[in-house]
DNA sequence: GACTGGTATTTGGTATGCCAACTTTCTGAA
DNA sequence: TTCAGAAAGTTGGCATACCAAATACCAGTC
């Protein structure tokens, strides 16, 4: 029997069942459709989509049924299946929520990261925190919610960063917007340098009042100026 | 036509799905179970209870998948479905971000929520915060969910109030349990009251620093006490 | 008796068919 | 022309059938 010791396999590639591989699919299309250019309701047909995912419709309806619990679709009986809308009240609320949970991240993490873990936040995206970022807003709004995601996962726990990952999918596209309006990135640069300074500073009751100012400011900012999403 | 406005109907029966029905009646058995008594796993028979529900597999499986997105069971191909347990880092974990939004909602609940929302706090539960706890603590237990519940409500979001309801069907049982060990019934009611000057005093940074207090105090307590879930 | 290999059974994953309710289109009478 | 009202077509909800993988069971060997 010793000689089975020197074999070593992986666990096999787990192949995903068709369920999951039609979820992936669905998500995919409707968080890059961007909704809010359409101007009616955006319906899916179960028979077309299990037709153009290869499928029957069964994994598909399931998948379906994962996205209306995720927020992402609503059902309705024989009349169809439609992609959700939110309204700029509700998303409001989704960065209210989120900025409770980051917050708390935030305190977390200056009890539990590393410096070698904190130090990562600023070196990631040294390069926008000089010069003007209005001159690459793109790469600058893939930074900015990398940061926010580097926070949570600097708070190490599993149940935060769950609940935002499904947040973020459908607030994406609202904040990367929001930072295109007014002088809100080079704002946004100073707050985010204040935040990692707090963090570094182990102060966990400043890192926790920044972070969630950040985002309650953000909240104002798609309060006052959202009135497109509706 | 102006006949009709005195006719005030509701809106049909609505009769629910057998999906929405059979999601309900499963999440009930499993709510109720108090699965940390058993010792193995529990398997859930997909057959057996579409056969029990009078119903077939489909609407019970589109049923355990929403259970699955929420966390109360598990798939496993050709295997099963389990009833999941928790461990006692996830309880704490949910302990944690419960209290991140339970503490935005208290801010939220300063500017939000009008007196007599308020008052409701204190009416709703007024016999207990006078004599000694540890005598009815069953009746406690509830008031103390329901005195949570409240403040959420009063934070009016609704994204808060539908994250934490999903977290308050996995914790309920901890924190009862939680409220009989050691003394921690007497200083939670102490807490509560501190908690419902704050928000009449319109003190959000106080009322969200308390209630976020009280949440992760419960967190290290089960983090402390909390062995037995493991 | 312990262990190996094969076979039967169980079980979740998927495909498919039917049905009732909803929409749309057609039709015919006013 | 207008507009009920019926007929035809769609569409999601549900039931059922089948499959492959995993397990349980059993016979045979050492």
């Amino acid at each position: 029997m010793v000689k089975s010791d020197m074999f070593h396999v992986k666990p096999i590639a787990a192949t995903s069942s068709l369920r999951a591989l039609a979820y992936e699919a669905l998500k995919e299309a409707i968080t890059n459709m961007n909704i809010y250019d359409q101007k009616e309701e955006v319906r899916l047909d179960e028979r077309k989509l299990s037709l153009n995912l290869g499928v029957s419709r069964t994994p598909v309806r399931e998948a379906l049924t994962v996205l209306e619990q995720e927020g992402f679709v609503r059902f309705e009986a024989r009349r169809g299946v439609f992609v959700i809308k939110k309204t700029k009240s509700e998303i409001v609320a989704m960065i209210q929520a989120w900025s409770a949970l980051e917050s708390m991240a935030a305190r977390l993490a200056c009890t539990r990261a590393t410096d070698e873990q904190l130090a990562c936040l600023r070196e990631h995206f040294p390069e926008f925190y000089e010069g003007r970022p209005s001159d690459h807003l793109d790469e600058y709004s893939d930074a900015n919610i990398r940061f926010h995601q580097k926070i949570i996962s600097l708070g190490q726990c599993d149940v935060i960063r769950d609940l935002t990952s499904n947040l973020l999918m459908h607030v994406r596209g609202i904040r990367n917007a929001a930072m295109r309006q007014g002088d809100r990135a080079a704002n946004s640069i100073k707050e985010h340098v204040a935040i990692i300074q707090a963090l570094e500073a182990r102060d966990a009751d400043l890192a926790e009042r920044l972070v969630r100012e950040h985002g309650l400011g953000l909240a104002r900012h798609v309060e006052t100026y959202g009135d497109y999403l509706d």
